[in-house]
This record gives structure tokens, sequence and C-alpha cells, in this order.
DNA sequence: TCAAGATGATAATTCGTATTATCATCTTGA
DNA sequence: TCAAGATGATAATACGAATTATCATCTTGA
């Protein structure tokens, strides 16, 4: 039984003009229906198995149709199917920069591999909200009018977030998660971000265990969270000693070390190129002269010759975990909507106990 | 205006049983008419902006419902659309494998780029396909029966792609359009390709013109269009002396070079590394002892020291001319809907004039 | 003053599937 | 023999949006 016997018997669009060009249509239900002399409702019940008590169908029927399904090869519609079922199964992926950048090193890519696989796993697709244009270097998630709203939740993307754009996500009760801590915005933010603060405190006591007294801190501390976390952390653990600077420039670490400054910290683990610059161009060594910590992990190694000791942020299992709190959001069964996961301590090789001269007496 | 508002006016499952946590729902049609005050059908025909003769809203209604939409955010359902077979302004993408794969360096990468790039400019999302769970390592178009459909059109992305589900494709007349050439499958099939019959005899001329004579294909020039494509252009070009071998096994180039073959031309551009790793145990050089030609470009460099000659794929233009190509299909103003962009030659390093010993006389 | 035309909005139907209430028909027991 | 229960299937409706036919109401012109 071809699809083309269906066709025959198959409704005309009231057979006006040149417009005949209908060509193979979907084979429906109703065409299953008709086939088996039963009716659309039957089809239904047959195909979803249904065997509660109040629905009942002869056996004898119901190998008939299975026949007629079998036959044409019918595979219910999801489209309708998820209609009636009021779940569309669409994800949506927000980022403020382009996903898939030229340029530089895919930052959001780690993340991606999460989301996807969770997706997968949830049977949903991902839809990337490309359609916003990029106005001054960064998307807006309402620029669209509300195209986020075509997915049934969304994961937000980015290292700042527009705190405005969250609050209105709250607002409007959009269900959604970011990836990342953030901070209230009109409410609690779902999120699921990394324990900066633990991860870098720890890596300040493992640099004190090593003989460190004279530490600074590199980075602003503030304008994305993961930054405040990071500065945040390093205080906990320091000495109140401690230096802090907002950024590297010209004379910034020939002026620590000469303050006896023994190890940095870098809140943007891409600086450490900077330092391993500056050290080369000194006739330094990394971690003789000075030790480096980066405060996370680069997306990608800054250099092949220096494995800088730090943390590992665990991208892939933050938009698994991003994926899987959506999930619960929309099925109302959420639980803990916002997750600090844990960062591993990398060794690397760019902290070691200060050079013997300055080791405390 | 909040959905909570509307929440009170709204529809109540029946009141049947716990089941009650289905809270959050979409803003439909139909809240906003309540909101307005005019029907389900006047809400479709301003959405649409309907001027056709035969359909007149009054301006002051026009702008009533409009503000109800603009206040609750209201986006249509995406499925309901495509059900009533209506755009969305969505693309798909599908890709046989994940498209953030966590392992190997990222095939689908660079024609994503131009995908998404634009996806952008025409306003677009893009859906990535993966609810299709990944059977025996790849997906299915169809497995799903046809999720592909959420989407006004489908890129399709892989170096094959199945020959069925390409057949169904035309026969559902699902507009979609294949990066990469593709044979005909029950229909021509649109797509975007790189024309690897060029530019691989072009490698060859060019190493006619250095002076070899004596010149081996290493592949097996089936399977892939593109691997088809690449042998069809080195036979065009290369002497009928030309040897052909289906891969590299141990011995094979041993062989090659003992019966006086000067260059190799590999199908496969990740074969590079063999090669090389070959030549490094026999203490040979490449290219004073052997010319290694890639039909291709490997999508990350093989080797830091080996800049293999071959030719450029312009994999971002694919992506963005694909798209180019889609938008056409569903705007109807399709002109060609099979285009081959040339590959740009790449000199590399690993041609040369074959050693004088061994030139024609 | 009244029919003809213009105007504005809606009822009804479609897409394909899922679900529930309802309706026949047939058994059974008293 | 007839009501009660079991059995099997269907009609009706919902999901959310698009579209066409239809229906009021209001202007005109003769």
């Amino acid at each position: 039984m071809t699809i083309d016997r269906l066709a025959d018997t198959h409704y005309q669009p009231t057979e006006k003009g040149p417009e005949v060009s209908r060509t193979r249509r979907r084979v429906t239900q109703r065409d299953i229906a008709r086939l088996s002399g039963v009716s659309q409702a039957t089809v239904s019940l047959v195909l979803n198995n249904r065997l509660d008590a109040g629905v009942r169908i002869a056996p004898e029927t119901r190998e008939r149709v299975m026949r007629a399904i079998r036959e044409t090869g019918y595979v219910a519609d999801p489209l309708a199917r998820r209609l009636a079922d009021r779940n569309n199964r669409i994800l949506g992926v927000f980022t403020y920069e382009p996903v898939f950048p030229s340029g530089t090193r895919d930052f959001y890519h780690p993340f991606l591999v999460g989301i996807e696989e969770n997706a997968e796993r949830l049977c949903c697709d991902l839809l990337l909200l490309t359609s916003a244009p990029v106005q001054d270097g960064r998307r807006r998630v309402f620029a669209d009018g509300g195209r986020i709203r075509l997915a049934d939740g969304c994961v937000l993307l980015g290292r700042d977030i527009d705190r405005d754009d969250l609050a209105r996500l709250i607002e409007e009760e959009i269900p959604f998660v970011s990836v990342g801590r953030r901070d209230d915005a009109g409410g609690p933010v779902p999120y699921v971000g990394a324990d900066y603060v633990t991860a870098s405190a720890a890596t300040v006591r493992r640099a004190l265990d090593a003989g460190h007294r004279d530490l600074a801190y590199i980075g602003r501390g503030e304008g994305p969270e993961s930054y405040a976390d990071r500065l945040r952390g390093f205080e906990s653990a320091a000495p109140e000693t401690a230096r802090r600077l907002p950024a590297i420039e010209p004379g910034t670490l020939d002026r620590l070390t000469a303050e006896g400054v023994t190890a940095v910290f870098l809140e943007e683990p891409a600086d450490v190129a900077a330092v391993s610059a500056w050290a080369a161009e000194r006739g330094l060594r990394i971690p003789a002269d000075l030790s480096v910590v980066a405060l996370g992990d680069p997306t990608r190694p800054v250099s092949i010759d220096l494995d800088a000791t730090g943390f590992t942020i665990p991208r892939r299992d933050m938009g698994l975990q991003a994926v899987e709190v959506l999930d619960a959001l929309l099925e109302g069964t959420e639980t803990r909507a916002q997750r600090l996961l844990p960062c591993e301590l990398h060794d690397g090789s760019t902290l070691a106990p200060p050079s013997t001269g300055r080791l405390p007496r």
C-alpha cells in the first residue's frame, strides 16, 4: 500500500485554480482510520497503546490498525503531538555574542557541550537565539520582540549578563537559568555557577602552605559576579597585608616584586600570558622568581610551555546541570535552582615555594 | 500587565485532581482577544498585518490589540504556526553527530560560523535538531518522525548524508540545503559545496609543472561525494600512469616510493600526519624525498612544523551561502540551488620539484 | 425611505493528535 | 424477559494559530 493510494481518497483543497500541485501529503491518523475502517480516535488509542480502564480496543481491531500503520509507515507528526501535549520541548540558548565566534577562541563551547548533551537526553531541541542583532558588540535579550518566548525556557550564557534583562525575565516569569552565578535582580536568579569563592581561597591557602607571605591580587573584583567571587575568596584566605591592583599596567609587576610580593593571583586567567611575557622580558623565571596563580583556567592554554597553577571550571557540567535545572523549573519539580559546582584545583607548574632569600625567618 | 492577571480569567482544566500544577501557560491569542475585547480571529489578522481586500480592521481596534500584545509580550507558538503551515523564521541545523563535540576538534565549527552569521543577518534563529537520539554513532533525520518540520527549513551538515534521508526530504518537500555537494536522490539536491574537482585537478597540474611524473592518489574515491570529486579531479589532470591506492597501510608508502612515485595526493587531508610519521621513521624528508599534497585542508593543523600543500575549503562561506540558498528556497526566489564554491590553492611547503636524480631526462 | 454598497468584526473550519464523555450493542443474571 | 453491567468504538473537544465565509451595522444615493 503506497502513499499514492492514500492521496486518491484524500481531501482535495476545494479544487480551486491551478494550485493543484498538492503532491504528497503526510500520512495522518485520519488516513489510517479510513484504511482500517475505524475512527481517528481509535487509531490514536491504538498508537498510544492505551490500556486504561475505560479504554478498550478489540485485539482484532487493534491488529487491523497496526497493520495499516505498518504498511503506510505512518509516523505521528511531532508538531501536532507536541501541540496537544502543550510541551514544545524547545530550549532556548541565549548568548550575548555569536555562539560560533570566528576570531577569538570559543568561550561558550565547553558549556554548550554539556547543554547539548543534556538536551539530547531530554529529547529537546536547542533554539539558538541568533536573531537578535548584535548591537554595540552584544545581543539584547528583549531586542527581538520576545523571540525568547519561542522556547519553553532558556539558558543564558555570558560572562556578564545585563541586570535589567534578568529583572525583566523574572518579572515576566520566563523560565530561565543562568550559567554562572548572578546576584539577585528583583528576585532570586536561577543559576548553575562555579564556586569561585571556595576555589580561590583554596589556591591562596596552597600558596601560604608553600611559604608565601606577600600576595597580590590583580583584577578589579567587580563587574561580573565571577570576578567579585574570586576577590571574595582571595580576601577570605589571604593575610591582611595582601596587595590589590586593578590591572596589569607597565611597571605594575616590577613594583610588586620590588615590594617583596612573591605570588600574584590573576582574576583573569588570560593575564597569565602578560605575566609570562613580562617575566621573559626581565629574564625572570616562573615560578622560581615569582609564583603565578590563575583564578580559573584559560579556555585555551595560554602557551604551550606554561601550565598555570589554578583551578578548573567545570564548564561542561555547568551546561549540563543548567539544562537539568531548567527542565525542573519547567516541570515544576524545581528543588535547587541555585547551584554552585566545585572547581578542581589544578597543580600546574607556576606555583612553588618562594626563593629562599625571601623565605620567612 | 502580568501573566498572573491573565491566569485569573483563564480557563481552568476542568478542575480535576492534583494536576493543577500546570501553572505557567503561554499567552495565547485567546488571551489577547479577551484582554482587548475582540475575537481570536481579529488578533490573528492584526498580528499578520493582513491588509487584503476583504480584511478590514479599524485603526482603533488594531491599536488596542497591538497594545495588549506589547504588554503581554505575546509571541505565537511556533508549533501551532507550523501546523498551520506558516513560518517562524527558524532555520534548522541538522548534523549527524553532536554539534558541539567534546573530544575531537570541531569539524562543523567553521561552517556554523557562516551559518550563524547569515542567520543573524536574516533575523532567523537556529534550531539545533539535537533531540534525535544518536543511534549507532549518528543521528537520523527522520528517526524522530520529522521533528525537523519545527523549522521553516533546514541546513544539513555532514561528510556523508544518508541517501534515504535526502530522498525523503525531497519527497516530503521539506525545504533544505546540504552543505557539500550531493548526488541526486530521487531529485536534484539543493547544495552549497566546494569545487573539489577543479581544486584537485589544479594541485595535480601544479605537481606536473614542478616536474613530477609519477603520482599516486591515496583514498577510496567513494563514499562521500567529496571523496569521489577529489578522485575525479585527480584523474582528469593526472597522467594515465598515476597509481591509486585505497588507503595507507604498512608498507604502502615504501612500495610507492620504491616504484618511483615522487608525489602522493591524499584524499583525506588528515592522512598528512600518517605520511609525516612514516617519513620521520624512514629518515626521509618532505618534500625533498617525497612531495605530499593534501586534497583539502585539515580542520586543525596536523602538526606545527608541517604546512601541507593543498587547498582551502571555504567553509565559512559555504555555511553562509547555504543559509542564503535556504532563504531563497523559502521565499520562492530560488535561482541557483546548486552551488560549487571555488577553493583557494594553498602553497604550503610539502610540494617541491622531485629530487634531481629522478627528474625526467 | 429603502435598497445597495461599504465597513468591521466574528463564527466556523483547518492543520494532526490526544483525551474524555457518550453511545450503541451484547452478555448476563434474576 | 428485561434491567444491569460489560464491551467496543466513536463523537466531541482541546491544543494554538490562520483563513474564509458570513453576518451585523452604518452610509450612501435615488
